[in-house]
RNA sequence: UGGGGCGUCGCCAAGUGGUAAGGCACCGGUUUUUGGUACCGGCAUUCGCAGGUUCGAAUCCUGCCGCCCCAG
């Protein structure tokens, strides 16, 4: 297949920057766009070294990344260059990661890497390298609409990354492009395959990129240990029902990790609270929540309020909601709500914008009668 | 050491002669480029201990241990 880059120009004399992570959907996107017959230009982005931790750089995970897109890129013939932006990353990812669960958020460390690394000084860079664009794995598509280019979900609803780029600007969307939005996963590898790229039947990346192993609370610790200590969990009167080790082991609407046995029905985390380090735990009606206030809004939107729909998670279906510029409504309650996550709002497909939760308020049983 | 009650998986708890429900917790897996959720699976050869009755006991009897309540 030929993918449209979307270029103002003949790609004959069309320069692609592609931001390869070693992983196999942005490999493609290499690929595509060599395919293309753009000049194309893979860079890599050092972005943390568990080797240095481990011991065995270069053999695992950063390393092997790199190591995999520098393949990659020799065997489609096309430039290849890795940045050390190890700085930059723990300043605008990592210590925003640690604070957040220190001040008693969830935070997602993926929309400040996008945010800031990937879509300020990546894309700065390939700016500077004089590059018509940018373009990712990203599974969302660049639309053209009439008031410029509009975001909207992936073609594949099990693959759509948009929740994770609501908080990318119009100038950031204008150079941006997103071949992979309208392809199913299984057909990214299909290709991989074809062209015999060694990323082709990798394991897609999950968990958070620079914890190692699963256990995200030691990189707080390390960067925030008075983050770690323990504390007191109570229920929703106030009543101490037992300890825990930590408040960053915790979000909003978690249910493992509690160990308090004996209870009729699961108990969920329904608040977290900083200054008196207690966990409050309730019943599953306790998460029901009904709107909630967003904070570092981003919109791509027009004045769209009514008839949209929200994401307050990746994974979950939109849901049908109202926003006035600060508060989010639900049509029906959402559970885990989690301050620090995103709340993403779309019109449809389109990814109208988005913002932090920064408070929530339960759903009322009136308005949901009344509705 | 007078009376009464109770002792079943880490917690709650069903089961009163026929060969150990369920919930919570926990563990594992699936899903997932955040955290989490959800779903699936696992989880007491054994019922405070020791004897006894019985074809057969967690269930009946005896003794002991422990806890609770009342009375002292």
């Amino acid at each position: 297949m030929i993918a449209d880059f979307q270029l103002d120009r003949q790609p004959s004399r069309a320069r692609i920057v592609v931001a390869m992570s070693g992983g196999v959907d942005s490999s493609v996107v290499a690929a595509l766009a060599a395919r293309t017959g753009a000049e194309v230009i893979g860079i890599t982005l050092q972005l943390y070294d568990h080797g240095e931790a481990i011991g065995r750089s270069k053999t695992c995970c950063a390393g092997r990344d790199i190591y995999d897109a520098r393949t990659v890129a020799e065997r489609l013939g096309i430039a290849h260059y890795v940045f050390d932006y190890e700085t930059r990353f723990r300043d605008s990812v990592i210590e925003r990661f640690a604070d957040e669960y220190a001040r008693g958020r969830t935070p997602i460390p993926c929309v400040s890497c996008n945010q800031s690394v990937k879509f300020t000084d990546l894309l700065a860079l390939a700016r500077d390298l004089g590059a018509d664009c940018l373009a990712t794995g990203h599974y969302v598509r660049r639309v053209a609409g009439p008031n410029g280019p509009e975001l909207h979900r992936a073609a594949d609803p099990a693959r759509d990354q948009s929740y994770f780029l609501f908080a990318t600007t119009k100038e950031q969307l204008d150079y941006l492009r997103f071949p992979l939005g309208d392809l199913p996963k299984p057909a990214v590898r299909d290709i991989a395959r074809e062209l015999g790229l060694i990323v082709a039947d990798k394991p897609d990346s999950q968990d958070i990129c620079f914890v190692p192993d699963g256990d995200y609370a030691s990189v707080v610790r390390k960067v925030r240990p008075e983050a770690a200590r323990s504390g007191e969990i109570v229920d929703l009167e106030g009543h101490v029902l037992g300890r825990h080790p930590g408040l960053i082991h915790f979000t909003v609407g978690q249910r493992r990790g509690l160990e308090l046995g004996g209870q009729a029905e699961p108990l969920y985390v329904v608040r977290l609270d900083p200054e008196a380090r207690r966990v409050v735990v309730g019943p599953k009606a306790a998460l029901a929540v009904g709107a909630a206030r967003l904070s570092g809004l981003n919109w791509l939107g027009e004045g769209q309020s009514e008839g949209l729909t929200a994401k307050v998670r990746s994974m979950a279906r939109p849901a049908a909601a109202a926003f006035d510029g600060e508060w989010l409504r639900f049509d029906t309650p959402e559970f885990g709500v989690a301050p620090g996550q995103a709340a993403v709002i779309y019109d449809g497909s389109r990814v109208l914008g988005g913002g932090w939760i920064d408070e929530t308020v339960p759903f009322r049983a009136e308005a949901l009668a009344a509705a």
